[in-house]
DNA sequence: TGTCATTAGATGACACGTCATATAGATTGA
DNA sequence: TCAATCTATATGACGTGTCATCTAATGACA
């Protein structure tokens, strides 16, 4: 028997769910066409610009839920666009420093423009 | 020039991210433990068990944010777990009637209160 | 009735995330 | 100093989602 208390849990669920897609899609949809980068290699751009110097992969992961593996790809498909770079950090050899390139920090400032803009529609939107 | 009123708006959304991100977590991964489906599997097994009888995969997909053809795989595992069966629709032959099996009622029931013991868990938790 | 447009659903190529594992560097303790 | 262990990151196999397209059935209208 399904208690009403069960319904609103469900239906507070999928008050998130909603808004996660809807918002999420926006944004991936704009910036996709606009400027040919996914929302997670945005968010990293985002973290990354936020962190400015040293900035470790490591910490990265900690301040997005996304799992490392997926993290070192998402780096990865920045550095082939262009946008990021890694440098390698002496005095621990296994960890890795992120960068903006100019072209990383040029397509930032104007996307995050863009980002901010669809959150505002987004998350103000009733569900 | 980042305003604080973008701070506070990308703070609401990694809090949505975050809430989301670890409640399908937490329910993904003890359906698949447990039962054997993942989450998206349960969401349609918990709409067709609804629905009751009468319930077209065009119906379906307009009360989930899945795209339609996702929304056709998901009935095509749940239908290779004997979950769910797919019923021909005689007054429109390209419609489908979606129907629980008894295992898949079965199963239902059991993940149901699991899955609303986790959302209970984490959505009353603080971000 | 025959053509054209539309609709329900399935499918294949592809992109991306995940898990498990690999690699290489760091650290500990005997 | 060597072995064992741990840590930071990369990578490959695999599952699932997406987009574009396909098929088949329906509807509309001449």
């Amino acid at each position: 028997m399904e208690m009403a208390q069960d319904r609103e849990l469900v239906e507070q669920w999928r008050d998130i769910q909603s808004a996660y897609f809807r918002t999420a899609g926006a944004i991936d949809r704009e910036l996709e066409a606009k400027f040919n980068i996914g929302l997670n290699e945005f968010e990293i751009l985002d973290l990354v610009a936020d962190n400015a110097d040293a900035c470790r992969m490591k910490q990265l992961g900690q301040r997005t839920p996304m799992t490392q593996s997926a993290l070192s790809k998402v780096v990865d498909r920045l550095q082939k666009a262009g946008l990021i770079s890694r440098q390698s950090c002496e005095d621990d050899r296994r960890s890795l420093f992120l960068e903006l390139t100019d072209a990383g920090r040029a397509l930032h400032a104007d996307a995050a423009v863009a980002h901010r803009t669809l959150l505002q529609e987004n998350l103000s939107q009733p569900s």
